[in-house]
DNA sequence: AGAAATTTGTCCGTATGTATC
DNA sequence: AGATACATACGGACAAATTTC
């Protein structure tokens, strides 16, 4: 079978579909993917190509990767799962206040802040993470 | 021949080498790096292996990449952290990683990690909280 | 405690598609 | 048109971390 990617690339297709899946709640916050091996025979693609899929999920921070154990859903992720920032390394999400912050802001434990994340690098590592909590 | 990657696996080790090429000037600003091929017989590793780790160059913002034109070298863009310190109350403490702060830091979930946190006011109501994050 | 199974990580070789020169 | 270079995709093999038995 030849390689052809008319339009989108697959990997980027597949990406999609489980952005959908997570968005959705079909596969909820805090639990993990399917193994990737798994995924490669749902969606008849090589694990090198499901791996690039994750992958994009990854960069958005939609999802996290750990050795051995799996890859898993983000809290939050399923209703606001949005992706400002293109390319800035900056990325915006709305959180709940957890009991530290509430008394910061005078406001309940729970109500919505927004979170601002950037990554700060030297020579190509991650140097210190900043985040930056508003009111909407 | 078997796949034995101690301590570093070859494609950090690789794009290591090559950052240190452009940050000496042996691969200055504006030019372009070998082809893909080029490199994969030059460091006796596969095409992948090499794209790889310009995926890494790419990251930080050292290289980007043009298809059918090669990777270019980006011009110059040491720029200096921006710092703003605010001016009251910082308070530090450790907290453990979590998941998504161990990916970014690439250490183990749990690793202890520095917060600062600071707060910036206005008229005395809280305008934001700042919280940054660091390896010990 | 230890072995086996599971899962992600790394690396290779090959083939083909697509954009640029 | 042809050559060159990056992009996508496959399949296989072994390494390393985790979980399960």
């Amino acid at each position: 079978m030849p390689t052809p990617h008319y339009g989108q690339p697959r990997y980027r297709v597949i990406a999609d579909d489980l952005r959908k899946r997570i968005e959705s709640g079909a596969i909820p916050p805090g639990t993990l993917l399917p193994a990737e091996s798994v995924l490669a025979a749902e969606f008849r693609a090589s694990r090198g190509t499901i791996r690039q899929a994750i992958a994009i999920l990854r960069e958005t921070r939609l999802v996290a990767t750990e050795h051995g154990r799996g890859t898993f859903v983000y809290p939050d992720s399923s209703s606001s799962g949005r992706y400002v920032g293109s390319e800035s390394g900056v990325r915006k999400r709305h959180v709940a206040a957890d009991p530290e912050l509430a008394a910061l802001f005078a406001v309940k434990p729970g109500t919505t802040l927004v979170e601002e994340e950037s990554v700060t690098r030297q020579n190509g590592t991650v140097d210190a993470v900043v985040k930056v909590y508003r009111l909407p």
